[in-house]
DNA sequence: TCCTTTCTCGAAACCAGTTTCGAAGCTTTG
DNA sequence: CAAAGCTTCGAAACTGGTTTCGAGAAAGGA
């Protein structure tokens, strides 16, 4: 019973002893009261009010987070599970993404709790876990894929989430995406601009949904500007800078390799670069080259990597808020947020060394 | 009043709504005896703990994590505050980092809380808040500081953690770190091996404890050799890329160049890299370069970047070692734990244009 | 002055678990 | 057959907070 323990002055250095009841013994009032006082209740005289608070901030009284989440009843944690990683992880994303996660979802008083995916379980497990556990209120996915088991999961289980990225359900689900086919169709339409008309495209894998709409962009602008889809052109990829490497092989070692390569990540364009140094094309004479993510590595290197880029600190937010909505008001309609990459010109592209413009003009 | 609640089969679908009280009622035994039963209890008979595990896995139940830790009075959580992010990040320790420790942590029924630095506030702020609150049981510390305000914190406070990186009070806590003294020394003799001479430092800047050591390993090298250690090829940096930009900048436009430029990182290394290739230097028969951290980006970049590399995985997965046994044991010794990194040639170094190494044979 | 209203706080329930203690009931022993 | 010892479980306290309810005191109104 340290409720009665009103001992001399001891030391308070160590921070997080204080408890509640310490705090009510000291000053004579029932751990309610003080509660109650600390948090701004209308029932509590002014003039102890002032005496609670005063004896809280002398002592360093923090509240027990543990103890007040289980009395309301929330979590005020989110969780993110990492997807397996590359072996060769290339791009920041992942630690940009959970930076700004973590500083707003600080803003709104929730914590973030990270959590890795085991390769050899099932994806949806770890969230299973969260979720049964109640560690978590809510969940921040990326990474999408068309048909996701995550979101299928969650969905089924009426959890509340938002995904970086569109699924094939995104019709039920909050979520933020940046708008991939327009960027590609941005992307796509300035080196048509330039003079390219055979344009390669790497990295459109059934992984990612993503991908797959960048894909769209990329054809859509073809069509719109009467150049022929040829499907030679179109090389799978693993979004990895192998993948790049490989696909880039295949497209340059054909008989009339393209003069231009769209690539749907920039790990994917790193390889490109690597395979058309080793085939012998100068980067941008003989082949342009654009990637998207927005390294920031991308401008070190030479020549600086043309890229598609987007404000991941803005990606961030925006999930958080929509999430902050969801768990607020569950009944809410789905909402969703499109965001726009911007092309980032930095070198890697340019007009093709022979230009043969004659198709265009006929089109537009 | 839901523990007398044994209504007809109602659907138990969603997770997580099943208490140990309607397990208990259910079965008709007390709260207690269930949690004994599920606890592994001796007390309890066969028979009985039989009939509760069995229930309880049709219904899905699973204590919920906030009760049980309050109980318990721990928090099964570790903190990760991340340190304010460069604005052009390049390498992807971070998100390997985290994955690698959360991945460790997991084993040993441990969650990641990942927390963001605030600039605008105290570089201990964040500590003191989880630490307060007791939202966590200890924490990972990166990035550390000779003088750490972090670790002095934490120290004060008697609270458990482990650093990535050593600081000045390091026989008083548990720290992992790379050896960054040994691995320049290896690079600078691989580099004075190949017959440089002049050779220039980039990155040795007060922020970290580990630059400090990295730059300790090359002087020692250059003693060791004979060779003179000259000021002016020793540039501080801020560890970024434009940091390296400016260093070499420095470097290369003095009367006698070095031959060959180490860099306290890759982000500065590819810093150098482009200056050099700005100001006319070939790499690496005019200049060779070496960075330090591994990024995979490196393998992909003409030419490609000699490095150092190390373990992240490793890295991370130790330091959870430790602050496991930190926290079974408070009162054990500290204990510290030194990895190595690995020279990873990839082809950004060679001898020097012109070999003129008459002065080494002196010396060995 | 007495009754009603308002202010202020204590008491107790509650969140969902864990753990200690003690008391039945059964078995073993002398 | 009684005393002693086990086995097994219920009861209750405990973790550290929050919140509801109601009672006593002070203030206001008739």
């Amino acid at each position: 019973m340290n409720e009665v323990k009103i001992g001399p002055e001891e030391e308070w250095g160590k921070s997080g002893e204080v408890r509640i009841s310490d705090l009510a013994a000291e000053l004579g009032l029932t751990k309610g009261t003080v509660s109650r006082a600390l948090n701004g209740y209308e029932d509590i005289s002014k003039k102890t009010r002032k005496r609670v608070m005063e004896a809280a901030t002398k002592r360093g009284y923090v509240p027990t987070t543990q103890a007040r989440r289980l009395a309301m009843g929330l979590t005020e944690t989110i969780g993110l599970v990492l997807p397996p990683m590359p072996s060769q992880p290339v791009n920041t994303f992942v630690s940009e993404f959970i930076n700004s996660v973590s500083a707003a979802l600080h803003l709104h008083g929730y914590d973030l709790l990270v959590h890795s995916a085991n390769s050899e379980e099932s994806e949806v497990e770890p969230y299973r876990r969260l979720v049964q556990s109640r560690k978590v209120d809510g969940f921040i996915i990326f990474r999408t894929n068309e048909k996701d088991p995550r979101v299928n999961y969650l969905l089924n289980e009426g959890f509340p989430f938002v995904t970086h990225g569109r699924t094939a359900r995104m019709a039920e689900h909050d979520w933020f995406d940046i708008d991939g086919e327009k960027a590609f169709r941005d992307a796509t339409s300035h080196l048509i601009k330039l003079g390219h008309q055979r344009i390669g495209f790497v990295g459109g894998g059934r992984e990612f949904f993503s991908a797959q709409l960048r894909l769209k962009g990329f054809r859509t602008m073809l069509e719109e500007c009467c150049l022929e889809n040829v499907p030679s052109l179109e090389q799978p990829g693993d979004l990895t800078g192998q993948g790049g490497e490989i696909a880039a092989q295949n497209l340059l070692k054909q008989t009339r390799p393209p003069t231009a390569i769209l690539c749907a990540n920039d790990a994917t364009a790193l390889g490109v670069m690597k395979a058309a140094r080793e085939l012998g094309f100068n980067i941008p004479e003989e082949l342009s080259v654009i990637g998207y993510d927005g390294i920031a590595l991308g401008a070190y290197i030479d020549p600086p990597l043309t890229t598609l880029t987007f404000s991941i600190e803005e990606s961030g937010k925006e999930m958080v808020n929509l999430l902050m909505r969801r768990l607020k008001s569950p009944d809410l309609p789905v909402i969703s947020k499109l965001a726009s990459a911007i092309l980032k010109l930095r070198g890697s592209e340019g007009p093709p060394s022979s230009i043969q413009n004659k198709n265009m003009e006929n089109c537009l």
